[in-house]
DNA sequence: TATGAATGAGACTTCATTCAT
DNA sequence: GATGAATGAAGTCTCATTCAT
């Protein structure tokens, strides 16, 4: 019933959704669905919950192995990110929900914060600092403040972007996916731009940078 | 009236919003909304495209100035995508709405591909393309399939969990703009890795990183 | 378990009892209570029938004991009727379902003339007129037709207006009793209004007031 | 509308009405009772006020004329009270109303007091008082606490057996009327008991009646 | 006996839409 | 242009009743 009531949910939003439709999906009489979940609201919770429990039950068992080496353990996370994932759907289907009802609904948006980002993140810092350590990654710019989300955001906007736009009209993934990858093999490598021949304005460019400024804006998300 | 009614469909999303509170809202009655939009529908429609034109009107001014350095361009690039932009709360409310109701109103995500991605994409392209021609970026990872994507991508990401988690949860605006800079100035530094010393596993990382790999997922968005 | 239906109909009445909380209040489960009354309207039947039963079994063992002087009887009686009984709540509600359901339930009407009204008349009547007939009480007034529910309306309304107003807001019952008891005791007593001085305006009285006048009307009930 | 609603909950209750009984009574659509009064709840608000908002108007313009003997303002009143009034039928269903929905809406007891019950008592007490001060009623008698409450129940209880037990079963009016106008003429006439022959036993009676015994009870409304 | 999941008609209520003014 | 009373389809939710266990 909680899956005939995801998927009403997912086709229609919560406004959207009708409790009929969710009874006809599950096969079920109306009178039901009411049985097991007093209200719409309270189903949807269900629901909800439902879908992000096995996020939060599944394990940080990951990126926790010290004998791989960083760039392997960075490797096989880009995959894992960009990989093409059964039941990825579902996991879009979610985030366009949280995203669509997060102010409704605040638990929403923490349950997305504790199950998804925040294990994300840590996963993602955890590989870098791992780098770092074994001399893999340049120390500095590993464990600078706001890498890990650097790291994480194209993959993940692949997914958003795939969503939105439709398969046909997103960018690849196999495309972001390597273009990612060329960018932090070079940028993480050890050595540093002042081992480098040119390094010309790497200074200045990394001293602006630093600096967001707050001019008049236009364009963006 | 739009106003108003763009107040509303954002508080409520499509289907939560209701046109007496739309008239409400812009202080006329629930009859006038009806003399100049024959339906809801229309209406919201009519919404997106007053919220979509001026994205489109503004101009691609950006980015092509061939006598500014590439690296000053990729800075203010960065800047203007990292910056606190007066309206943005607007935007990240479209966002949300597009996300929400692009199923229903396929015109959205194709409204947002040109106005929005399309263009964004473009622009970034550009200033890959005339650091690449101007020596000042690697050419081959700049001109990379993917590159603009992957270069995007952090700062709108930033914006999306800015929305979905809150101003107080969401990873600080700085700390990714100054970490993507550090990121970005590392990578697209021309003079490449096999300048340096150990060049061993560079070509491993880039080619396996090509292929994604389809083994047993876990996070992600 | 009819004690629970009880109380769930004195509740929230006839229509606005469930099932489901008369068998909450019973502690068994819902489809007890239909292995025992195949319907709401049976149960509420069934209810009413039991509550009525015990007043139709008290006996009239009261009233015809013809040693005792009449004015000891109607001292008796008018202690009963204004004493403040155990199960006398019960009693309201009763009351209280029977003007409320009287339509929808007529037996409820006729239990409550047999079982009630046709009683208690009895009773002031059998006093009346063991007064009358020892010489205790004037033997025209008090056999008069009407006299006897003139004599028990004072302490049943007084009961209508607690159940209505509330303990706090009702006439006190020990002032109505008083009042009554003395307006009887001058009433009641024999010698009549001829024995006294002018009782010029005496006949005047009673002719015109046995012909219920039908002018413009105001107050009441 | 008001009207179609009064007659709805009158012949089903507050529970048993239905909205949509009352928009067809009134002949107008479900949406527009909706239209004026938001809930069920609140049109039974607006039932009730209206029906008593009249009583409440009607203005203690009796009762107050000094030059009618207290006799015949005794008289007037009981002709008042067990008149067969034009609008009877709608005070007897508000009284109904009020008794069995007096729990879920307490200010139905409360205006009923407000609006009946303590005007009425307001009336009964000033003829009383009348008489009393014009020497025509025993003052003691006629000033007692509760007298006119008294004077009032035979004339409201006559209409409540009516609207309990049917027109044809209740005890006529006629009868009642007649009853207590001899009862009171007697009982109130200057002169008091010790003024007339026998009195042998009316102290007696007067003394205990005044206290109301609470011996183990029985019958009563 | 005893349970409570299951049903579905029907209740209250909402709201997009129409239209006479 | 402007209003808001009026409509009625449709949605959420309730609850008497049934029935397999």
């Amino acid at each position: 019933m909680l899956d005939a009531a995801f998927e009403e949910f997912a086709a229609h939003g919560y406004a959207g959704a009708k409790m009929t439709a969710v009874a006809q999906r599950a096969g079920v009489a109306k009178g039901l669905v009411y049985h097991y979940y007093p209200s719409k609201e309270a189903l949807f919770r269900a629901v909800m919950q439902a879908c992000l429990e096995p996020v939060f039950a599944e394990a940080e068992r990951e990126a926790t192995d010290e004998d791989v080496p960083a760039t392997v353990m960075l490797e096989r996370l880009l995959d894992l990110a960009y990989a093409e994932r059964e039941g990825q759907e579902r996991q879009c289907i979610l985030f366009r929900l949280i995203v669509a009802e997060g102010q409704r609904f605040p638990e929403l948006s923490a349950w997305y914060e504790e199950a998804v980002f925040r294990r994300a993140v840590a996963i993602a810092r955890a590989v870098l600092r791992h780098g770092a350590r074994r001399g893999e990654f340049d120390a500095a710019l590993a464990e600078q403040e706001g890498m890990a989300e650097v790291l994480l955001a194209p993959a993940i906007m692949n997914e958003v972007w795939r969503m939105m736009l439709g398969e046909g009209r997103a960018p690849s993934r196999a495309g972001m996916h390597a273009a990612q990858a060329a960018l932090l093999a070079r940028a993480l490598a050890p050595g540093g731009m002042d081992a480098r021949g040119g390094g010309r304005d790497a200074g200045g460019k990394e001293g602006n940078a630093a600096c967001p400024a707050t001019r008049r804006a236009t364009s963006a998300p």
